[in-house]
DNA sequence: CCTCTTTTTTAACTTAAGTGAATGAACGAA
DNA sequence: TTCGTTCATTCACTTAAGTTAAAAAAGAGG
């Protein structure tokens, strides 16, 4: 199990045996039933997420509604969203399959840079990586009809449809369930589904 | 206009004499004419912006078509954006106005931190500060209307309207710039501006 | 197995953005 | 100043998403 967590490291930088010895030593892999929030806004963030095994939603709530912001799946991580506040969560993080997760905590972190101050780097590297991730998919975002998004995430993640309720498929796309119905309607009377 | 630069970085970490000297031996203030590509698409990314005075504009071209990502005004740092190959722009930098711009590049950057360690943790912080306000830009964008999208912008930014052309912050918006024309048109009637 | 709840789809109607074309205004260069 | 280009606005038309409501389908729990 814990050589998802090295695979996933390794991409960065590779690990020496008493680096893992000590990542392990950590204790940091836990289970979760379907449905389980691990994080509600306002919560001082004390954590991020590596998943092992699974799928993790992050989404905030606005009159009402829940606007799914991410879904995270086997050998992605999650950042916990922060606001003004950077101690405290801008948004949920809930479990939406059975999942088995890594948890780690800042005070490890710490503790874990002093010990090996590269690190450090390493963090800054996956930081400054989901930065450009997320700067090109908002980009993309902006430039695209809901129908192109819904077409995107067909061919970047495929099996998320499969995996969670396509209401929040849609929020994740920006519209309505209603709208990702008859778009998916229209492509396969297009048969180009 | 080093003071400027020292007051960014002491937002996150205060600056000793010693660094201050370093930075400003470092000679990296300059001076762009308006319509100045600082970068281009594919070029080797050596650098990252600290605006001083004017505006920055970030922006990529699809189908012969501009399409803007950012803006970035006095006080403010732009990144730019890599794709797959981390060591080539994704996008264009130009200059929407005469500008006075820090121009950081990497070696420096090693040298820096090398010199002075403590410098990787401020960059992790503003890494991962930037990060969580792209997260929640882009979950504000995903979940309003174009008009919504205007609005915030007149509220979150209200001197770029004219600073910059209307159609850059049409692109900007994710829309046609007839659109923004039509949308100006509709609040002014409301009276809501 | 049946019931209740959640999820997905369908329909009719409203609203606003995209598109293509044209006009007028502003800007820059000679 | 003038010419040519870029920029902003307007119009008519098309297209698709939002909205409200309802029905059908799928799941969860007892």
């Amino acid at each position: 199990m814990e050589n998802y967590l090295f695979d996933f490291i390794e991409q960065y930088m590779p690990l020496l045996e008493e680096e893992k010895k000590a990542i392990i030593d950590m204790n940091i892999f836990r289970s979760f039933k379907k449905g389980t929030v691990l994080l509600k806004e306002g919560d001082i963030i004390k954590s991020w997420y590596f998943v092992i095994k699974g799928c993790l939603r992050s989404y905030y709530i606005i009159d009402s509604e829940e606007k799914t912001t991410a879904f995270c799946t086997e050998y992605e991580s999650l950042t916990p969203v922060s606001g003004a506040d950077t101690y405290r969560a801008a948004h949920y993080v809930s479990c939406v399959e059975d999942s088995i997760v890594t948890v780690g905590n800042p005070e490890m972190g710490k503790e874990t840079i002093e010990k090996f101050p590269r690190f450090e780097k390493l963090c800054l590297i996956i930081s400054e990586q989901l930065l450009a991730n997320n700067l090109s998919s908002f980009a993309d975002f902006k430039n695209s009809s809901p129908e192109q998004r819904y077409l995107n995430l067909l061919k970047t993640r495929p099996n998320l449809l499969q995996r969670v309720p396509h209401h929040q498929i849609a929020s994740f796309l920006g519209i309505q369930p209603q709208s990702l119905s008859r778009i998916r309607k229209r492509l396969a009377q297009k048969g180009n589904v």
